[in-house]
RNA sequence: CGGGGCGUAGCACAGCCUGGCAGUGCGCACGGUUUGGGACCGUGAGGUCGCAAGUUCGAAUCUUGCCGCCCCGACCA
C-alpha cells in the first residue's frame, strides 16, 4: 500500500476515496452500496449529532422515535410523495426463513409472507403524520415540534462513502402548525439553524435558496436548501427544509379545532441533514496530506507527540506536559499524547496529518533544556517553536484561529469560483471548468431539463438574499427575475 | 438494463499468452539495532488461486457455465 494519497488535482474522486479509508472515517461494507462507520468517523458524526441537537432543543424541539417499517399503504396516501420515492425502496416481503429442504442453509419461508409488504422508511412523513392524527384534535395540540434521529434506506444504483449509501444515518424534524404562515417561518428557521451550523462548526460556506419545482422533495409546496461547493467545483446539497403545506395533513385526514372552533388542517414542516454532510466536510477542507478538520468537529483537538531515546526521557517530557495537559483538559480541549513506542515521531507525525487533528505538539529532549515546545497547524501546515511557559492560553486562542482560517479559506474558494455568466457559450464553457454559476433562468421546467441534459449543470438555488434584477435567461433569451446558482453537483 | 474490466495471503498486485514446486511489496508475529518528518536487519506465520464442470499424466494458467465486484452510461424526489 502507497503512503501518499492520490493527489486532489490528478484524481479527485481516488483521493476521496483513500482519504475517507485511510483516515479511519469509513470502509465498504460486505452488502453493496452501504458503509461501516469506523470509530473515527463516527465521532465526529457523534459532535455533528451533538451540536445539532443541542440548536435543535434550544428552538423547542423534542426527539423521538418512529419506527423502521413503513406499511406500504402509507407510502401510497400522498400521491406526489409515493411517486417520488418508489423507485428506490427496499421491501420487506416475508417474516421468516426455513432449512432448505433440497440442500444448505436457509431459504425465505413461501409460507411467511406477509400480508401487507413493509417498506424500510426512505423518510419518515407517512408514519409520523399517522400518529400526529391521534395526537393532533385542539389548537391547544400544536404546535408538533419532533426531530428524530434514524437511518434511512434509499436503494441507490451509484453509492460512494457518505455522499451517497443506500442506507444512512440522518435527522429528521418533523412538525404541524396552526398556520400556514408559523410553518412557513419554522421552514426558514430551520435552514437558518443548518446554515449556522454548516459554516460555524463545518467551517463551509453555504447558499441558503430555494429549489426549483423540478427539485422539490417529493411532496412539498417548497423546499428550501442549503448549497457548498467542493473544491472539485462541485455543488453538494448539505441540506433542506421542506414547507409541506397541508398535503400530509390532507392525505393522512389529520384535523385540528382552532380557536375559531372551525375544524381544520394543520401546516406542516420537515427538515433533514445526514451523513453526506461527513462527505462534505471531508470535500470542502482537507488537502494531499489527508483530512483537515475544524476544531469545532475534531475528535482530538490537540496531540502531543514526545521525541525521546530513552524511557528515562519519556518520563522527563511527561512530567513537564502533564501539567499542560490537565490545563488544557479543564478548558475543554480535547488533547491525545501519543507516547506508543511503537512507531517513530515522523510515522505520527504523517498519521496525525491523514487524521486532520488542528493542532501537533512535538516536544523532545532539546526542548527540556531551551523550556520550548514545537507547535504545529494541521490547516497550513505550518510549525513554529514557541515557550512552554502559557503555551495553554497560545493554543486555546490558535484552536478559534484556526477554525476562522479554515471557514475563511473554503469562502474565497467559494467566491473565486462564483461566475456571472450571461451567454450561453460562456455558460457551457464554465459549467465544464467548474464552480457556481449565477445565470439568468426563465423559470419553466423545459428550459431547466434542457440546460440539464446539454451539460449536466443544475439549478442548485434560487438564493434568498440576492436581489431581483431583471434580465434575460441564458439559454432561451425569455425574461427572468433573478439569477439562479447553477453547477454540477453531487 | 446496455458497454468495458477484474476476481490469486489482511491489503495492493505479478504469474495466465506459451499448462509442470504458489510468488512480490506492504501489513502481521518474534529478536535486535533505532527514535526532531512515514527506520533498518534477521527470522517466521499466513492460500479453497471466486464457484462448478470439462480437457489433460498434470490446471491459478486452456474450454464452458455460474456467482460476485468495480468503472462508464441510464437513475438520483
Amino acid at each position: 500500500m502507497s503512503k501518499k494519497l492520490p493527489k486532489r488535482s490528478e484524481d479527485y474522486s481516488a483521493w476521496y476515496n483513500e482519504t475517507v479509508k485511510r483516515a479511519g472515517l469509513a470502509e465498504n461494507s460486505p452488502v453493496r452500496g452501504c458503509m461501516v462507520i469506523k470509530p473515527y468517523g463516527f465521532a465526529i458524526w457523534e459532535k455533528m449529532q451533538r451540536a445539532l441537537d443541542d440548536m435543535f432543543k434550544a428552538t423547542g424541539h423534542e426527539n423521538a422515535y418512529f419506527p423502521l417499517f413503513v406499511p406500504k399503504s402509507f407510502l401510497e396516501k400522498e400521491e406526489e410523495h409515493a411517486e417520488g420515492f418508489a423507485k428506490e425502496c427496499a421491501v420487506v416481503t416475508h417474516y421468516r426463513l426455513k432449512a432448505d429442504p433440497d440442500g444448505q442453509g436457509l431459504i425465505v419461508d413461501p409460507e411467511a409472507k406477509l400480508e401487507e409488504e413493509l417498506i424500510i422508511r426512505p423518510t419518515s412523513e407517512t408514519v409520523i403524520w399517522n400518529s400526529y392524527k391521534n395526537w393532533i384534535q385542539s389548537w391547544r395540540d400544536l404546535p408538533v415540534l419532533i426531530n428524530q434521529w434514524a437511518n434511512v434506506v434509499r436503494w441507490e444504483m451509484r453509492t460512494r462513502l457518505f455522499l451517497r449509501t443506500a442506507e444512512f444515518l440522518w435527522q429528521e424534524g418533523h412538525t404541524a402548525h396552526a398556520t400556514e404562515q408559523e410553518a412557513i417561518e419554522e421552514t426558514e428557521q430551520m435552514l437558518g439553524v443548518y446554515a449556522d451550523f454548516v459554516e460555524n462548526w463545518m467551517a463551509v460556506p453555504v447558499i441558503q435558496g430555494l429549489k426549483s419545482p423540478a427539485e422539490r422533495f417529493a411532496g412539498a409546496v417548497e423546499t428550501y436548501c442549503i448549497e457548498a461547493l467542493m473544491q472539485d467545483g462541485k455543488a453538494l446539497q448539505a441540506g433542506t427544509s421542506h414547507f409541506l403545506g397541508q398535503n400530509f395533513a390532507k392525505s393522512f385526514d389529520v384535523q385540528f379545532v382552532n380557536r375559531e372552533n372551525e375544524l381544520t388542517y394543520p401546516w406542516a414542516t420537515s427538515w433533514g441533514v445526514s451523513t453526506r454532510m461527513m462527505g462534505a466536510l471531508v470535500m470542502a477542507h482537507s488537502d494531499d496530506s489527508g483530512l483537515v478538520l475544524p476544531p469545532k468537529l475534531a475528535p482530538i483537538q490537540v496531540v502531543v507527540v514526545p521525541i525521546y531515546r530513552q524511557p528515562e526521557d519519556l518520563a522527563k517530557i511527561n512530567e513537564k506536559v502533564q501539567p499542560i495537559v490537565e490545563n488544557l483538559r479543564s478548558l475543554g480541549v480535547s488533547v491525545k499524547i501519543d507516547d506508543d513506542d511503537k512507531y517513530k515521531p515522523g510515522y505520527k507525525f504523517a498519521e496525525y496529518e491523514l487524521k486532520g487533528v488542528p493542532i501537533r505538539l512535538g516536544i523532545g529532549m532539546r526542548d527540556l533544556e531551551n523550556g520550548t515546545i514545537e507547535i504545529a497547524r494541521r490547516d497550513n501546515l505550518t510549525k513554529e517553536t514557541l515557550p512552554i511557559e502559557g503555551i495553554e492560553d497560545k493554543i486555546v486562542k490558535l484552536l478559534d484561529e484556526i477554525q476562522d482560517a479554515i471557514y475563511n479559506k473554503a469562502l474565497t474558494f467559494r467566491e473565486d469560483n462564483t461566475f456571472v455568466v450571461d451567454t450561453w457559450d460562456e455558460f457551457k464553457d464554465q459549467i465544464e471548468k467548474g464552480g457556481f454559476v449565477m445565470a439568468h433562468w426563465d423559470g419553466s421546467a423545459e428550459t431547466e431539463d434542457k440546460i440539464k441534459k446539454e451539460t449536466k449543470a443544475t439549478i442548485r438555488c434560487i438564493p434568498l438574499n440576492s436581489m431581483e434584477m431583471a434580465g434575460e435567461c441564458v439559454y432561451s433569451g425569455n425574461e427572468s427575475a433573478k439569477r439562479v446558482v447553477f453547477a454540477r453537483a453531487y
